[in-house]
DNA sequence: CTGAAAGCGCTTACAG
DNA sequence: CTGAAAGCGCTTACAG
């Protein structure tokens, strides 16, 4: 079986054993629990495990232990602005002995639940998802199988299953349509992504309007635009088709940093000036944000703080048991809050 | 033990067995080769799965089968240009029933060595690494755990372990240098990489000095830079303290389309044109190099195929055996190729 | 502090 | 085409 074609098959714990001259178990435990062996025989199963270069199969102790010791998070895109975010979760996770796997399920409830039938399947000891955009499905299975959940990303009025790292994202939206207003910008277009299954989306467009609201301002729907990916192109394209309509636009709020990017590329490209004959403000305080000419007004996330806070909610449960409640259990909501931060661009 | 607090257990293949009135060998052929079921059993056998909504444990039959269908990638960063590239072999990957994990290991070769650990710890059924920046015990692991393996992104006269996708990226940064001087441009500066654990930034550099060679002008290391970090600002910083010591170049060959990005954004908060004031030429083709202003002229490194050639060397290995002679085997080495893409920023 | 026994939930290899 | 037995390499739970 686990043996290479030249016979030679795989270490395993009883070698390890043999060699220190102890059992199995003495072996296990010098691995897990090292204070609990004797320091003598400590050092001489040390040395095997020096001597042979024994790397433990985590595979076997998954099975027999029913932790995996892996979390999975399944993201939307793998680009910015979720970067920060994946990195100091899998900080926080490599602390406690976890390992992080990751699933990309480009917005399409379907791929996400393929992912999450996966991952449970892999029997990891707890899932991140994005909130909002889940199959019936995937909710079920996810109750069946009682395994630890957080989901990230989500507004301070979203729903979610039981446990949440939420950020006002639609206050955060309003905030930035009167930030414009304050830089005396009356005609303030809007991109964002499609809100079909994404209540990212639908919470900086609420937000948007909300804004336009409390000015006494009207609702122009031919003044908003959507996105058709989120990349540069996608903005830079939708910018196009929107000035097409609106050509009198003074300031666009737009839903991505990404997107915003684009925005930016595509007014340059027309020969306008940013801010002067078009204001720009984005989304997320992605890395482009700070770094692009000129730096991009935006709202910071907490990108890094959602996957910290995430990971430790995570951890709480998991350290309860291996299978929980979901339905039962009372649910818990973090939220972050968010900052406008004013740059170059508006 | 795999019990939740209410005390239902998870479902197991002998609960689906015995509701389907068959062994619970029957159910896992009913899953594994249906066509060595007979329809009749296997018609109860579905029932009978989507009746209890079972989800395979598929750690024990890691365990029974010593093949836990997962391949492993690590990368130096979770960011452009690597996203097509995980793509591509993720996609490879799914059609033939495996699932990629990441690791990512920040150009740090201690990081690589224990993610690689981490890996074989887990049985992972093969593994891609970037070429170069191994530690001698990251090679001695992978030798002994005997793991199929392909090295990415190697240059084509580059050392590697036994099978490796490579693009000529030497020759392709000479193309730069060639294309700049054919525009006319006399004063060739060059941003790269940190060449420390890295022969991406090693070839990349390299090719530029052939360039220079080729065309009988001499090599002024007070006009190479190396960025500190793979970040637009990184490429930003770079410009502002080589034009502190040569202002007069007039144009700048960069490493990484990331980091040109930066290059750009830099030149025009200094007021200079690109490209009339300053050519700038990436490497790559990332995402921002088609979509900002100017766009920027590069390398098409082939990261889409480079993703599908070493998924696909890595299954003709697993296909083999689960565990191979890396010592023994004969190497491949396969070439993409590259090609030079010129637009506005040159 | 240490170890022998049983078991985790599958698959392999074999028998019928 | 189907199933009973043995085993994958660990950990749990218990005994000493």
């Amino acid at each position: 079986m686990a043996s290479k074609p030249n016979g030679v098959p795989a270490l395993r714990m009883e070698d390890v054993a043999r060699l220190a001259g102890v059992s199995v178990m003495t072996v296990s435990r010098a691995l897990r629990t090292p204070p609990a062996v004797a320091a003598s025989t400590l050092a001489k199963v040390r040395a095997a495990l020096e001597e042979t270069g024994y790397l433990p199969n985590l595979v076997a102790s998954g099975l027999a232990s029913s932790r995996t010791q892996v979390v999975a998070a399944v993201i939307p895109l793998i680009s910015q602005p979720f970067a920060p975010t994946l990195q100091s979760m899998s900080d926080v996770l490599r602390r406690a002995s976890y390992q992080l796997v990751l699933g990309v399920s480009h917005y399409d409830p379907l791929q996400e639940e393929a992912l999450v039938r996966a991952f449970l399947s892999r029997r990891v000891d707890g899932i991140a998802l994005f909130a909002g955009g889940h199959t019936p499905q995937t909710i079920a299975m996810l109750e069946q199988a009682g395994v630890p959940l957080v989901e990230m990303w989500a507004d301070s009025a979203t729903e979610f299953i039981v446990d949440a790292v939420s950020v006002p994202q639609r206050r955060g939206a309003q905030d930035v349509v009167r930030h414009l207003l304050a830089r005396g910008r009356q005609r303030i277009g809007f991109i964002g992504g499609s809100t079909r299954h994404n209540i990212r989306a639908q919470a900086r467009l609420g937000g948007y309007l909300d804004g336009l609201a409390e000015a006494g301002l009207p609702h122009d729907p031919a003044a908003c635009e959507e996105a058709t990916h989120f990349l540069m192109e996608g903005g830079a394209a939708a910018l196009a088709r929107l000035l097409e309509r609106r050509p009198q636009l003074d300031a666009i709020c737009v839903a991505s940093d990404i997107l915003a990017a684009g925005v930016v590329f595509e007014a340059h490209r027309r020969g306008l000036s940013v801010p002067r004959d078009l204001a720009v403000a984005g989304f997320d305080d992605a890395e482009i944000a700070r770094s692009m000419y000129p730096a991009l007004t935006t709202i910071d996330m907490r990108a890094e703080d959602m996957g910290r806070r995430a990971a430790e909610m995570l951890l709480e449960r998991t350290s309860q048991s291996s299978r929980v409640d979901l339905v039962a259990m009372p649910s818990r909501m973090h939220d972050l809050g968010y900052t406008l931060i004013v740059r170059e661009s508006t």
